[in-house]
DNA sequence: ACCTGAACACCGTTCAAGT
DNA sequence: ACCTGAACACCGTTCAAGT
C-alpha cells in the first residue's frame, strides 16, 4: 500500500511523466503573454525547471514545438467554431455566430492565430498532424455550409469552393483588424463582423 | 576637369552614397530567395562589402530594416494594382484585373508579402511611412470602387466598408493559397481567382 | 557623417555522459 | 527511456575608435 515514495523520488530526478504537454502548455502561454518573438526554448525549459535540451526528447527542433502550438490552436479553434454553429441553431444565425466566433477567437488570440496561419511554421508539410487539425477545423466550415444548402439558404454550388470564399474573407478580416494593416480605419470586432459577414451572405445566399 | 581621383578613392573606403537603398534591396533579394528567416544582418553587411554595424547608421535596428521592406513591397504592389485597374479598362473587368494582380503579387513574393502583411513587423505603428505607403495602396481600391460607384456598377454603400470587405477576402485568399493551409485542395493563382472574385463581386454588386 | 573591429549577451542545437 | 552540462556555431546590438 505504500508505494508512492519511489513515484515521489521519480518526480524530483525525471520530471513528470508529461513534459511534452507541459512544454507546449508553456510555450503556448509564453506566445499568448509575449508574443513568437518571445518564445525561446531556453526559458521554457528553465521555467519548467528541465534542462535546456530535455525539450529535444519530444521536438525535432522548435519548429515542431511551434508546429505543436499550432496544432493545439486549430483544436480549439474548432471547438468554439462548432460550439457557435450549434448554440446559433444552424441556419443565417449560426452562420453569422459562427464568423463572430471566428474573428473572436484570432483577436482573442493573435499570438496563437498568428502561428496557425502566419507562416512562422517552417515546413508545415512535416507535421501531418497539424493538417490534419487544420482540415478539421475547415470541414467544420463546410459541414455547415452543406447543411444550409440543404435548407435551401445557400446557393449549391460546390460547398469547399464557397468553403473557400467564406474562410478567405473572414481570415482575411482577422489578420487585417488584428495586425491594423488598414491604416487610419481601427476597427473592432462588432464593426468588422457588421461589415463583413453581411457581404459574405450575400456572397454564398440563394437570391432572393 | 579631373576631379574623379578623389571620388574613387571615396568609394574604397566609405562605401558608395546609397548604402541605404543598397541594404534594402539586398534584403528584399535575400528574403525572395530564403525567406524572412533567413535574413541575416551579419550576412546582409558581408555581401554589401560592408562592416556588420555599417547598417546601424542607416536603421534603428533589424525591424527598422524589415520595415523598409515591407514598405517597398507596398510600393511595387500599388503600382501593379493601379496598372490593371487601368489595363483592365476599369469597370467590371477592371475590377477583375486588379484581383488577379493581387494575388499574383502574393503568390510571386510570398515572402515579401508576408513581411508586408505577416506580422513579422513587431511594432508597425513606429514607421510612419510604412502606413503611408499602405494607405496608398489600400487607396487604389477605394478609388476604383467609387469609380465603379459612379459607373452604377456597385452598391452606393460606404466605399471604405466596400474595401475592407475586399481586400480582406483576396488578402485571405492569398495567404490561404500561398501558405497552403487549406489542406487537401491545393489551388493555383487561375483557381483561387475563379473562384473567390466572381463572389466578392456578387457581394458588392448592384443587384441585377 | 560614415564606417570599423572587438566585445557582450543571447540564441538553437549537438553530444557524450549520467540514471 | 529520459534527463543533464558543457560546448559549438551563430545571432543582434553596443561602443570606443578611426577617417
Amino acid at each position: 500500500m505504500a508505494r508512492f515514495p519511489a513515484r515521489a523520488k521519480r518526480r524530483n530526478t525525471y520530471h513528470h511523466g508529461h513534459l511534452r504537454q507541459a512544454l507546449v502548455d508553456e510555450a503556448v502561454a509564453t506566445i499568448r503573454a509575449r508574443g513568437v518573438h518571445a518564445l525561446t526554448l531556453r526559458e521554457v525549459g528553465t521555467r519548467l525547471r528541465v534542462s535546456r535540451t530535455a525539450l529535444y526528447r519530444h521536438f525535432a527542433d522548435k519548429n515542431a514545438l511551434l508546429a505543436a502550438v499550432a496544432t493545439e490552436g486549430f483544436r480549439t479553434f474548432r471547438a468554439a467554431l462548432q460550439q457557435a454553429w450549434d448554440a446559433g441553431g444552424h441556419g443565417r444565425e449560426g452562420f453569422m455566430a459562427m464568423g463572430r466566433a471566428y474573428l473572436l477567437f484570432a483577436l482573442d488570440n493573435p499570438s496563437h492565430y498568428g502561428v496557425m496561419f502566419g507562416g512562422h511554421l517552417h515546413d508545415a508539410a512535416l507535421h501531418p498532424e497539424l493538417a490534419v487539425e487544420g482540415d478539421a477545423a475547415f470541414r467544420v466550415l463546410v459541414n455547415a455550409l452543406v447543411d444550409l444548402q440543404q435548407s435551401g439558404l445557400v446557393r449549391r454550388d460546390d460547398p469547399q469552393a464557397l468553403a473557400v470564399f467564406v474562410w478567405a474573407t473572414t481570415h482575411g478580416t482577422a489578420m487585417l483588424v488584428s495586425g491594423g494593416q488598414l491604416g487610419h480605419e481601427r476597427l473592432g470586432l462588432d464593426a468588422a463582423t457588421a461589415i463583413v459577414m453581411p457581404r459574405v451572405w450575400d456572397g454564398i445566399a440563394v437570391r432572393g
